[in-house]
DNA sequence: TGCGTCACG
DNA sequence: GACGTACGTGACGCAG
């Protein structure tokens, strides 16, 4: 045996840092974990990963018992302005407990003392009693204690701390660290120290006189007058500090020595620990190096792994059952359901199935309108009939005290809708709770969930069609037994996940977002995709044929430039074409791939030298854009019923809290170029109608001068003046067209969070003048600066940034120790706060529309929504009216969940389309 | 399937 | 001092 070797851990310091250093995970209870982790796995490897040479034989760790101890007697305003620890760490302290407990080591506190204190107790007991000591941390209060056979270890950056290693960071030895900490003083223990004195200046003191008193006693010495004086005003302060940084070493100890023993952990209840936390590595490594006993702690533990156990799922072929299931789900007042068709878009679907659950476990499937996958006729299958379904569902459907649960809800609602069932609140929808949640830390269907939050993989859409015997079958031919099991386990999926969602709405407090916001939108984002616009075939046709024959033009001239025929829309072949067959002056390759970059700046440069070539490629370009992804795209999109265009908007795709549209996406419509345009004229009113175009006007921007606090733009904005003018004149001195054009470019460049090189790139300047004009800005503008210092911070202690309206928005990487990657999301953070604000807004402005509109007695209907711009179908005689409406919705949807100190402008115009509209 | 490109806010 | 850089989307064609 060598000598004993106690090992003090610094709980408390450990769990903050590994808070900030590891990645937001959430156990499969949903309960935040990251700190708990790194915790757990530094514990993990102190037991069992260090050599022989290092390895601890005592072991406890060591916490801060509560928030008031000797210290604030001796000063009111220690550690006074200590923000709340963050929201999602808070419910992880009671968690350290047990992991602690797990590893069946002891865990010490006391009340009155700091865990510093203790360690010092135990730290001078051991030493004297001949044992080695290693204390777990990197605080730096804790250097005072090295001396021989005492020393820190840092595991994150596992690194040891000696002597050497204080006097490099200090230099001073670890006996004078707590003069040099008393002199310096430590903002976020509010220590006052000594204004204006650092650690290089502390430590000179120090070197030079010894210790505070000292110094104090030298003062008379010191030659720079600023800091004579201002250590002669802070003798007092600097008396105080020495005390409150003194560790107090003299703490009884809760545990004798001896108790303190480290043997292995017994496994079950480390199992049982890691376990329920979802800590699968390391419940693998007790399994494999934990012997037997560990071995079968650890498949004790997976056998009772919250398993998603259910009996076999019903199938529904009778009216009785039907009712029984009605029954059941009125009684408990909960129902989660999920519609089977034979389509994906739901404006073509065909009802084939309704799958219903009650409870964890029990779920059912009512077949409607199965097929035989073998050609046989439909009444071959044993099922009850569509309509008999449907009546009897509709009920339920309407049922004010029956709340109606689904993943992406609104596919049901439009698909049910087009059957003549309303589904009606209250509802919840499981997709909107995540995006909630969790926007920003992945997605939100439901397979993803599922995994993530009930550990649960479903069984995939795919192995349920693709058993079935033709290769385009549709859900009406999967056999009822196979339908049944998913069908029913979806809808089952979905009752669990409410379940855990509901659950962490209020503690996380993102319920206002999701009752106020994103839940009361859904049907009215139904109606507006059931709605569709009207789109001009013949437009779109006439269009088309135009483009065909101009692309074939320049095709052939490109070719005859390029000495040879090739493939255009190649990237690859292009940039070979312009740059090594013609030998163009090349610009720059890609830096992921090598290949040539050929994109619009690209050829333009090439185009402005007076390259023709490069000039016809561009209008290649467009007009192929233009023909593919429009003219030929739209009109395949025309649905034959309704002979309109229905998108699809997505309400948890975004990071921000916007929609997405898509199938076909109509928010990137051309407007910007006036070939482009002529696209947006074939989206026309229906006869007797007319489109009116509402438009926020510069709503970003706002919202930029309202959250930072910049009184110059919130006086223009109220006056309704040019802001773009204002930041000429504050920026470059003068208002013309040129220097507002660069302002405008300024002002774009806040909302995307700042860089000095992407400015220069966009204004065409260098770097160094794109940073003075930055400068500048923020010199005059200074609560911009301030707005995106604090949302950077804020996202880096919280791992999420909140809109006004308290909408999250993740951003994980914040954290990132990739340079490049935390830029990213640090731009991305400060561009969230506006940009889902601005969305937030929006979506309440669609959310009070639809009953404005009725409550004025119009019959305008909701077409579409573009970021900042609604569209709608008006009758012709209502014009007037509508405008007012729209207008007054539109200005004041932020009331009264938000006020803000700027005005909101909105544009409306009205055409026979949607491009006479702006 | 990933990439490059480009349409929109 | 080097590194890569505006923010948020979706759809298309090409090439592996």
């Amino acid at each position: 045996m060598g000598k004993p070797h106690l090992y003090l851990v610094d709980g408390s310091g450990f769990i903050f840092r590994a808070y900030h250093r590891l990645p937001p995970l959430t156990d499969p209870q949903g309960t935040p974990v990251g700190a708990v982790y790194g915790f757990t796995a530094m514990l993990w490897k102190l037991v069992n990963e260090l050599n022989a040479a290092e390895a601890p034989s005592h072991l406890a760790v060591v916490l801060d018992a509560g928030s008031h101890t000797f210290r604030n007697d001796m000063y009111a305003d220690y550690k006074a302005n200590r923000p709340p620890p963050p929201e999602d760490l808070l419910p992880q302290f009671p968690l350290i407990r047990d992991a602690v407990r797990a590893f069946s080591i002891p865990c010490i506190e006391e009340a009155g003392v700091e865990a510093d204190d203790i360690i010092a107790s135990y730290a001078k007991v051991a030493l004297a009693a001949g044992y080695d000591v290693t204390i777990v941390s990197s605080d730096k209060d804790l250097m005072q204690l090295v001396e021989p056979g005492l020393d820190l270890y840092d595991t994150m950056a596992n690194k040891r701390i000696d002597r050497e290693a204080v006097i490099e960071k200090f230099g001073v030895p670890p006996e004078k660290v707590g003069e040099v900490l008393a002199l310096m003083g430590d903002t976020a223990d509010n220590i006052p120290g000594v204004r204006g004195v650092g650690p290089k200046t502390a430590a000179e003191l120090i070197v030079q006189f010894g210790d505070v008193e000292g110094v104090i006693a030298g003062i008379e010495a010191i030659r720079k007058p600023k800091l004579k004086a201002t250590l002669a005003e802070s003798i007092n302060m600097a008396r105080l500090s020495r005390e409150l940084v003194r560790l107090k070493d003299d703490v009884p100890l809760a545990e004798p020595l001896d108790a303190l023993g480290l043997r292995p952990p017994p496994p079950a209840p480390l199992a049982a620990f890691l376990g329920k936390h979802g800590f699968k590595a390391m419940l693998a490594k007790l399994s494999r190096e934990g012997g037997d006993e560990g071995r079968a702690a650890t498949a004790a533990v997976q056998a009772e792994q919250p398993k998603f156990v259910h009996a076999d799922y019903e199938t529904v072929t009778t009216a009785e059952r039907l009712h029984a299931w009605i029954m059941d789900a009125r009684a408990v007042g909960v129902v989660a359901i999920d519609t089977e068709t034979d389509s994906v878009d739901q404006m073509r679907a065909r009802l084939v199935g309704v799958s219903l659950a009650t409870a964890p476990g029990c779920a059912c499937y009512i077949p409607v309108d199965h097929r035989s996958g073998d050609g046989l006729l439909a009444e071959k299958v044993d099922q009850l009939g569509l309509s008999e379904v449907l009546e009897a569902l509709r009920p339920l459907l309407a049922d004010p005290a029956v709340l109606k649960v689904g993943q992406n809800l609104k596919y049901d609602m439009v698909v049910l809708r087009q059957h003549g069932i309303e589904l009606l609140a209250p509802f919840d929808d499981t997709m909107l709770l995540s995006y909630a949640l969790d926007a920003g830390r992945g997605h939100h269907g439901m397979d993803e969930l599922s995994a993530k939050h009930l550990g649960h993989t479903p069984i995939s859409f795919k192995m349920v069609t693709g058993g079935v015997a033709s290769a385009k079958a549709d859900f009406s031919q999967v056999p009822l037994r196979a339908a049944t099991d998913y069908a029913a386990e979806d809808a089952d999926v979905t009752l669990r996940l409410h379940t855990v969602f509901k659950d962490r709405l209020w503690r996380e407090q993102v319920t206002r977002i999701y009752e106020q916001v994103d839940r009361p939108l859904l049907p009215v984002v139904a109606s507006m995709e059931i709605a569709g616009i009207r789109v001009d075939r013949a437009a779109l046709a006439g269009l088309s044929a135009a483009y065909e024959i101009e692309i074939a033009r320049l095709e052939g001239e490109i070719h005859e430039a390029a000495g040879g025929p090739f493939t255009i829309g190649s990237p690859k072949q292009l940039g070979e074409v312009l740059f090594e067959r013609m030998k163009l002056p090349s610009g720059r390759k890609s830096s992921k791939t090598g290949a040539w970059a050929t994109d619009v700046t690209e050829l333009e440069r090439l185009a402005e030298s007076g390259i023709e070539v490069a000039a016809k490629v561009l209008e290649w370009r467009q007009l192929s854009k233009l023909k593919s992804t429009y003219t030929d795209a739209l009109q395949a999109q025309i649905n034959p019923k309704t002979d309109r265009v229905h998108t699809n908007f997505a309400l948890a795709a975004t990071t921000t809290g916007r929609l997405s549209s898509n199938d076909p996406n109509l928010q990137n419509i051309p407007i910007r170029t006036e070939l482009g345009r002529r696209i947006r004229h074939a989206f026309v009113a229906a006869p007797g109608h007319v489109l009116m175009a509402a438009d926020y006007n510069q709503i970003e921007l706002r919202l930029v001068a309202h959250v930072a606090d910049v009184p110059e733009l919130k006086a223009v904005y109220a006056e309704g003046g040019d802001v773009h003018a204002l930041t000429a004149r504050e920026v470059f001195g003068e208002v013309n067209r040129d220097t507002r054009a660069r302002a405008k470019t300024i002002n774009f460049s806040i909302i995307y969070g700042i860089s000095a090189f992407g400015l220069a790139q966009r204004l065409g300047i260098d770097r160094g003048e794109a940073a003075r004009y930055i400068d500048l800005y923020f010199s005059r503008f200074p609560g911009i600066r301030n707005y995106m210092a604090e949302t950077i911070n804020a996202a880096k202690d919280k791992g999420f940034v909140t809109t006004l309206f308290g909408r999250k928005c993740h951003a994980p990487l914040i954290t990132s120790r990739n340079q490049g990657e935390r830029q990213f999301a640090e731009r991305a953070v400060v561009n969230a706060r506006i940009q889902g604000t601005a969305a937030d807004i929006i979506k309440r402005a669609m959310v009070a529309m639809p009953p404005a509109l009725a409550a004025g007695g119009l019959g305008a209907r909701m077409l579409l929504q573009v970021h900042d711009e609604l569209v709608f179908e008006v009758p012709e005689g209502e014009v007037e009216a509508t405008t007012a409406v729209v207008r007054g919705v539109m200005e004041n949807a932020h009331r009264p969940l938000v006020e803000l100190s700027v005005p909101l402008g909105v544009e409306v115009g009205t055409g026979i389309s949607w491009g006479d509209a702006h």
